[in-house]
DNA sequence: CTTGCGATTTTGGCCGCCCTAACTTATCTA
DNA sequence: TAGATAAGTTAGGGCGGCCAAAATCGCAAG
């Protein structure tokens, strides 16, 4: 109500915060975010992106180059950062705190993320150890708005007998969350590529001493860290 | 984005959360509701009251009699209770579970409750004991949407010599909540009425033993019930 | 019964954010 | 090099939610 003074953090609006978050993501993948990838991202018409891209551009969060897409600007990121901690902090103490399982907590997050304060978000963190990862291996950007920003590959990249650390998996999929759950996939977990079969064939890979076989397109979303071949693990 | 197929809770935005509060808050306190309290109490104009409780009226959420005021539908009384159910419970959440002051929980509830599912409201009552009443005495209402409608007096009420019971604070101004707490005078406490001046004068309590001095306007945000005079409790 | 005043409503406008339909641009391929 | 196609943008609307200004109503006092 009141016109602010000095304007430390403007507030923005959660559509704002969304885009600013698709962006990011987009970023991360490669490149300037698309139009139409972030309307498929957002749910959106392409048109509406189009739009709203041209009040974030007029707002400094973010460039934009005519059928180039657009790149966050410091601000933008800074924005999209911090609403991403505050995703993945939710996320965590979800399970941490209040028994939630790793497939509920997305779409909870999603809204919360909009209205928690970033103090009750600090506080949230304090609460469950200050975590560094979301319950899906994500890391949590610090306060100040710094990420770590590892590559890694996916299960679907690795060769036939080589072993990976699990590191992340996607989390917008609740039935995909439920189902690497059975298949005891989760950040963390030894996972070793037995065998791939071609065109988008089933994978094979011993988890903790089980084999199992996966699709390519689950494989695609699990992400790991390929552990060097250590020499008489098994058969020496 | 998919059109719900049975609507169970059609979802209420967050603007229409905060109108059927704050009708239900002056419906209790007598009477239907009038525009310019409605637009005092929620901070617009009286012009957008109007416009807003035609598209609540439309939704079947209150009755609007013109020039009349307006009164909640048994829909909307529900609707409004279950967005008081969250504010209360994530008040009384973040004081015993996050470590907030009574004064620091109003504010960060106020948006909190528009994004939190009933589901993570009822997650965050068990880990607190399911309580009874917010931090500032407030009763919350059970799931199925019952509030205890117990009417309290308020402490500028209380005759010289009597002594009563707090019930509960009025809790949106954080100044006079640490105001209160300095004073010691929080829901459970007995205070007892000393001598009550005229003209708005001072007004003398005891509280815990010490005697204090406060003014009618504070004396009106507190409310108390009265206890049964008991023989020889002090002076024998 | 009339008049005046405060409360209420109507009117018209603005902004955020979304849509569809139609048009423009970039790029790929024949 | 000229389509063809995919991607992006513009134009025109709608709805929610707010506002200021103007019109209207209810009621009480004369």
């Amino acid at each position: 109500m009141q016109p602010a003074r000095t304007r430390p953090a403007p507030r923005l609006t959660a559509s704002v915060e969304d885009y600013l978050k698709a962006i990011f993501d987009l970023e991360f993948a490669g490149g300037p975010a698309a139009t139409s990838d972030l309307a498929g991202q957002l749910g959106v018409r392409p048109a509406s992106v189009t739009g709203m891209v041209r009040r974030l551009a007029d707002q400094g969060l973010l460039t934009h180059q005519r059928y180039r897409g657009v790149r966050l600007t410091t601000r933008g990121r800074h924005a999209a950062l911090r609403t991403i901690r505050r995703h993945r902090v939710i996320e965590a103490y979800l399970v941490r705190a209040l028994g939630y399982r790793w497939d509920e907590v997305h779409a909870e997050a999603e809204r919360l993320e909009h209205a928690a304060s970033d103090e009750i978000v600090d506080r949230m963190a304090a609460a469950i150890g200050e975590p560094t990862n979301d319950p899906h291996g994500a890391p949590i950007p610090s306060r100040e708005g710094i990420i770590a920003d590892t590559r890694y590959r996916t299960l679907a990249d690795l060769r036939p007998g080589a072993s990976a650390q699990v590191m992340q998996v996607s989390d917008d999929d609740p039935a995909l969350l439920r189902y690497l759950d059975g298949l005891a996939i989760r950040p963390g977990c030894t996972v070793r590529m037995v065998d791939r079969a071609p065109f988008g064939g089933p994978i094979t890979l011993t988890i903790g001493g089980a084999t199992r076989a996966v699709g390519p397109t689950l494989a695609e979303r699990v992400l790991v860290r390929p552990q060097k071949a250590r020499a008489g693990k098994r058969a020496p």
